[in-house]
DNA sequence: CGTATCACGGATAGCCGTGATACGGTGCGCTATT
């Protein structure tokens, strides 16, 4: 609060529960204008709104969406830029596709903006390449308001973390990353071999656990079917996905809240804004696509601090659709379609005018122009995009070499949870390595250690041997062929590093020292000669 | 990348294997229809 308030940039990694919105609104309400707050989802918009409404007085907080009618929107305007400061809005809550509207930025830009908030700041580097790439344009937003950021989130490793900060051209920023251990979460891991007995075990396991619990499975349609099958076990148990009615959806969530039901069965869809204390378990019938997502679904269980399990049912099979969704081919035609219609605008060209050159959707050629730019082919200035100096071949190979990198790093962020899924460390261990923090000693409270334990009973206790661990963690370190990467975690005889260019890769440490595989890096060496 | 589904051919049970094919997650904004 005292760096918002002093007018300083910050990122602040902080699970749910901490107080992550006073530190935003107690600022907010004590400085001169608006604080205009970008969040991800409009029903997360409408709670928070709601609640400062009810607490601060009426007409403080306003949300700006397409679901609302002209009248409406030309209210939260004129609310916050009323002079009269007792009765101005405070707060103004847009998703990031408002901000990509000409006519939202003109008006923000003629505001007086007390602090911008990207809540949910993940989203970012989860979603802005691809999903919703409105996210990756808010670093421009940023730039040109020119007022105080304010990016919060739950769940960022390292990676993520240096990506919001890059992305959202953050200066200097006090960046707080609170404690990712959760001790009373049980984690465990259970290997199927087949489907039908990975489906069976779920459906038998999952009433014995003590409730209310989550399911997440991997498509909409198992959400209906574990849900059907866990009613016939007796349970109380509802479906949620993308596509049910909102209606519905709205139930769902009610009904959990609510202790109305035992156990919600749901894609990946379901939790983001939900902050409920007593979520005794959440078993995954399917691995997600990375431990990013994972760590941020069982951190939805436990919040009161008692006992909870996360269970993963495991079958490597199931990792083929993360692989799918993390495989995404460029479209080259678009990028040189798209490349030429720039070429031939010589002062640069809008988005808008593009759109209509083209006849594209917005998102598909958001989704080009951004990968246009952060490959350096386009460059972007106060809303014109340029096309740079390289030839048109070149740029657009330059855009699809770009994408392939990406997808590397996708698909060993995948690598990384099959690891967690197969690994015989202990699992809290190899969680916070990967969010950069140590443990020092084995947790006692997951299935590894459990099995270590039992072992001891019957065998002299084994010796905790650490192994070499030739370079620290978070050191840079440069690789023959994989160039400059920065060291995660060792775990069982090896060291992973995360390397820029290739993503995530588990090495030996004894191959390392033998053939001097790894080299300690200064930091900025991305430009070596190799 | 894995799987569910379906048509089909070949078997002669009350159906099995094979190959082709479609499908799979997350939300916003916007338009057309009720």
């Amino acid at each position: 609060m005292e760096a918002v308030a002093g007018g300083r940039d910050a990122l602040c990694v902080m699970p749910t529960g901490y107080g992550k919105s006073g530190i935003y609104q107690v600022p907010a309400l004590t400085l001169p204008g608006v604080a205009v707050v970008v969040s991800p989802l409009i029903a997360l918009q409408r709670d928070q709104a709601d609640a400062i409404n009810e607490a601060a007085g009426r007409g403080r907080a306003w949300v700006l969406n397409s679901t609302q009618a002209q009248g409406a929107i030309d209210e939260a305007w004129a609310a916050a830029q009323n002079p009269d400061e007792a009765v101005r809005a405070k707060f103004l809550f847009l998703a990031p596709e408002q901000l990509a509207r000409e006519d939202v930025s003109e008006r923000l830009a003629a505001l007086d903006v007390s602090l911008l908030v990207i809540d949910e700041a993940h989203c970012v580097s989860s979603w802005g390449h691809d999903f919703r790439p409105d996210y990756l344009q808010l670093g421009t937003l940023v730039q040109a308001l020119g007022r105080p950021v304010l990016a919060l989130t739950a769940t960022a490793a390292p990676p993520v973390r240096s990506e919001i900060i890059t992305s959202l051209n953050l200066r200097d920023p006090l960046v707080l990353a609170h404690g990712f251990d959760r001790p009373n979460l049980h984690l465990a891991v259970q290997m199927h071999v087949s489907a039908d007995d990975k489906h069976r075990a779920v459906l038998e396991s999952v009433p014995e656990l003590p409730g209310p619990g989550l399911l997440y499975v991997a498509t909409r349609r198992e959400t209906e079917e574990y849900a059907a099958g866990l009613e016939e076990r007796g349970l109380r148990a509802e479906s949620y996905h993308s596509s049910r009615r909102a209606r519905d959806r709205g139930e769902v969530h009610r009904k959990f809240l609510d202790d109305d039901v035992d156990v919600v069965a749901a894609t990946s869809a379901f939790g983001m804004g939900i902050d409920k204390p007593n979520v005794r378990f959440v078993v995954h019938a399917a691995i997600p696509d990375s431990i990013d997502s994972y760590y941020q679904e069982i951190g939805r269980g436990g919040r009161d601090g008692k006992p909870a399990h996360a269970v993963l049912h495991y079958r490597p099979e199931d990792l083929g659709l993360r692989r799918f969704f993390a495989s995404k081919t460029p479209d080259a035609d678009g990028l040189a379609q798209l490349l030429a219609v720039l070429r031939a605008r010589d002062g640069g060209a809008t988005a808008a005018e593009l759109r209509a050159d083209l006849g594209v959707s917005s998102r598909k050629l958001g989704g080009l122009l951004n990968l246009l730019r952060e490959s350096g082919a386009v460059t972007e200035d106060s809303g014109v995009y340029r096309a740079g100096t390289m030839g048109p071949e070149d740029a657009v190979d330059a855009a699809v070499a770009f994408a392939q990198r990406r997808e590397h790093i996708d698909q060993s962020r995948v690598d990384m949870a099959r690891q967690y899924a197969e690994t015989t460390g202990c699992r809290r261990e190899f969680l916070l390595g990967y969010f950069g923090e140590q443990l020092g000693a084995p947790c006692g409270n997951c299935d590894n250690c459990e099995k270590a334990a039992a072992q001891a009973d019957t065998a002299p206790e084994p010796v905790e041997e650490q192994g070499p661990r030739p370079f620290p963690l978070q050191s840079p370190v440069a690789h023959r062929e994989w160039g400059p990467g920065m060291v995660m975690s060792y775990d069982d005889g090896t060291v992973t590093v995360l390397f820029e260019s290739e993503g995530y890769k588990t090495l030996s440490v004894d191959l390392v020292l033998e053939k001097d595989l790894l080299k300690p890096a200064g930091a900025g060496t991305e430009n070596s000669a190799e």
